[in-house]
DNA sequence: ACTTTTAGACTGACTAGTCAGATCAAAGGA
DNA sequence: TCCTTTGATCTGACTAGTCAGTCTAAAAGT
């Protein structure tokens, strides 16, 4: 009964242990968070997954929760709120994806090819990326072009910075005259990204027997022009 | 999680109304739901826009029959469910986008183009419907490849009636030689409608400038190749 | 006469977020 | 080696609120 008035007393130092977080990514304590980290990635995997299955408002915290086999309370205690967990998701996944696209051009450029070349090995890195991460790209297909959300500053700078990379080496090839310069580059990556996207989803929804060299010649063949190159 | 169990109980006969719709719908009663049908149009139209913005969970029925203009009370006399009306709205979109694209393949053989023009045209005719039904469009970026959900069986059968048009298009093109037999149809079809998806969706979302020219002329080079073609 | 819509009160289930207290792991002390 | 302490971390019952779907009697519409 009397239970909530307590309040004030024991909280006085410690009050909202969430905002604790701050200080404990702060310079104190840097070795600490080790438990804490695990816990943090058990409850990205269960969020992304639920999240890709059923959509962000019908996965419950509960759920997420149990996934991550810990109680609601550590989900609260690592996160301030559920939007918040679902915003850092986002975060860490685009990071993932923008480092393999970098790291698939330095590779291509490393080994001496055009940057066309460079942009086909983007492009399967992509799709490798894509059947590593499902859930993650399920996600992305379902929230990136959604008005009015609360994240949707999120979600933008999010996209921008995996474009970035494939506008970078699309901006190389016109410069060094590998591609023509009547190609709107902003345009073209955006659909690049989104033809390898949804042929990801696809080939994973649709036809997963399929490898991954199957679909990266499809995709192949249609960026360089030989499926009706002739006409 | 899934369906609330709806526990029979109070309904007992056949009380709700909604589910005469399926009699309406059918051999009886066709000219009846003139006015009927006008209020459908507009509960479809709140919905989609609605759950284009939030999603369907974080969509109530209240804010639904709000915003087309109509009692709650009305949204259940016709539909037996706030799922019902999603998936009859997903059906309801897509054949509009399937006879857009069955007519753009039409005109351009009457006009006795080649099938790469019939499916230019259907390129054009795509980015066309995204642009005039941006709601509509976003949707099915977010619902189509998520797994798990309800109307999974919906989605897919909804997806196959668009792609078959492209899928026939293309076997023709194949058939006669307009393009190479190493073409994949299938894995082709999906990358061709998921260039068109994203590409009008982030034309609509990132840059509303944009002309439809321009965005089609930039999806036409890169299907033509005339981005890469040299190489 | 018959169908369709209205308005909104109501219920029963379900959910985001909170908080006082339990548990853990690491460090020191004996 | 075996306590004891300390603060970070985790727990789960609980609060306050939301929402799908039902129900009513009466008013339009055709």
């Amino acid at each position: 009964m009397s239970i909530r008035s307590g309040r004030g007393g024991g909280a006085g130092s410690g009050t909202a242990p969430g905002a604790r977080l701050c200080a404990a990514t702060g310079p104190r304590r840097v070795a600490t968070g080790r438990r804490r980290e695990a816990t943090r990635r058990r409850l990205f995997e269960a969020a992304v997954s639920l999240i890709a299955e059923q959509g962000f408002s019908a996965t419950t915290v509960d759920e997420i929760a149990d996934r991550a086999g810990v109680a609601k309370g550590t989900v609260y205690y690592n996160f301030t709120s559920k939007n918040v967990l679902y915003e850092e998701l986002l975060r860490d996944g685009i990071d993932q994806l923008a480092d393999s696209l970098r790291q698939a051009e330095r590779t291509a450029a490393a080994r001496g090819g055009s940057r066309v070349d460079a942009l086909d090995a983007m492009i399967r890195a992509g799709l490798e990326f894509c059947a590593g991460s499902p859930a993650l790209t399920q996600l992305y297909a379902a929230e990136l072009w959604r008005t009015n959300r609360t994240w949707r500053a999120t979600v933008k700078s999010v996209r921008g910075r995996a474009l970035a990379v494939v506008e970078s080496v699309l901006r190389d090839a016109v410069a060094t005259g590998e591609l023509t310069d009547e190609l709107d580059i902003q345009l073209t990556a955006s659909a690049l990204f989104g033809m390898v996207l949804v042929a990801a989803l696809d080939w994973q929804s649709f036809q997963p027997h399929r490898s991954v060299e199957d679909v990266h010649a499809s995709l192949s063949r249609l960026v360089q022009g030989r499926v009706s190159g002739g006409a």
